[in-house]
DNA sequence: AAAGGCTGCAACCGCAGAGGA
DNA sequence: ATCCTCTGCGGTTGCAGCCTT
């Protein structure tokens, strides 16, 4: 991708750029072979002319067989945005939430996909709140309008979830603090102690205490809220679905939500009106999304909770 | 068909924290 | 207590490829 910088005394032997497919396979075969051990001492070892750095990066993020490639579904992407409202640009947090997803494939979707399109619908990508200035906001357009009192509860659960998690760090000392500083702001990395064997933090299972307070707010069908983050599902009437709680129904793919539609009244939930936003950046039936809710149903589940 | 604009994403950069000397 | 090295994080860059005019 990158071409080569201006090359410097010990720039002259590290490569940069672009990765060729022999390096791959030098590097992935030595991984293999020996582990990863000092990143820093892996390329004279392996007989890269990389950085260790670079190394790294390229395993973490390209080579390493925990990663899975490819389109976000919808899901994913439902909990990216839950979890970007939690925890703000804290794209490492996020990791253990998305199974197989690295923090820079997560951080690009973000900023390339999920950004524009709260964006476009007059939220604020930052604060997750209607922006003021969005004269086309489609939340504030049309009969529903914003719904406030709605936004409140939303700030509200967010706020208690935060209180909730520093009162079991308090007692378990796992996590952070979340009230010390703002969410959006909170720049604090985790300490070793925080960090399973793999690496990566503790789960600290943040949208479970979302949904938990959430669950008091909304009328939720039969939910098991206990379920791992990965069970993000749908409100589905009248379905019986082995593979979900009782009236629910896991949707990972756009296909999925699109035979959902073929197949079902959907009523509430206008996934055609989402699929625009992917697929073309049309705003104009966002209200289509909320059906009788309000945006927030409509951002992070799709369907009508209330 | 060509030129310019836009988008997606791999890769780089600088910085901060942890831990060892 | 201080310095140094290593690792990991979030922000940013810039090219390839696609889209629009």
């Amino acid at each position: 991708m990158r071409p080569p910088s201006p090359i410097g005394e010990k720039e002259m032997v590290l490569k940069r750029g672009s990765w060729t497919e022999e390096e791959d396979k030098v590097l992935a075969s030595y991984i293999k072979k020996h582990g990863v051990g000092s990143w820093n001492s892996l390329p004279e070892k392996a007989g890269l002319q990389r950085c260790g750095k670079s190394c790294r990066l390229r395993w973490m993020n390209y080579l390493s067989p925990d990663i899975k490639r490819g389109k976000f579904s919808l899901q994913e992407e439902q909990t990216i945005i839950q979890l970007h409202a939690l925890l703000g640009n804290r794209w490492s947090a996020m990791v253990a939430h998305l199974p197989k997803r690295t923090d820079n494939e997560i951080k690009n979707h973000w900023n390339t996909h999920l950004k524009k399109r709260l964006m476009k619908m007059g939220i604020d990508p930052m604060t997750h709140k209607p922006r003021s200035d969005a004269s086309t906001s489609p939340c504030g357009r049309g009969k529903k309008g914003w719904n406030l009192s709605h936004m409140a509860q939303w700030e509200s659960a967010r706020l208690e979830a935060e209180a909730r998690l520093v009162r079991e760090s308090r007692s378990k000392q796992i996590v952070p603090s979340l009230t010390n500083q703002h969410p959006l702001t909170q720049h604090t990395r985790p300490t070793s102690n925080q960090l399973t064997r793999s690496g990566r933090p503790e789960c600290l299972d943040i949208l479970k205490a979302w949904r938990g307070i959430v669950a008091g707010m909304f009328v939720f069908p039969t939910q098991d809220l206990s379920s791992p983050v990965s069970t993000l599902c749908f409100p589905f009437n009248g379905l019986a679905d082995t593979e979900c709680s009782a009236g629910w129904r896991e949707i990972t793919t756009t296909e999925e939500a699109e035979e959902l539609l073929d197949t079902e009244s959907a009523s509430d939930v206008d996934v055609d009106a989402w699929l625009d936003f992917e697929d073309s950046g049309v705003v104009g039936n966002y209200d289509g999304v909320l059906g009788n809710s309000n945006c927030w149903d409509g951002v992070l589940n799709l369907p009508n909770f209330s």
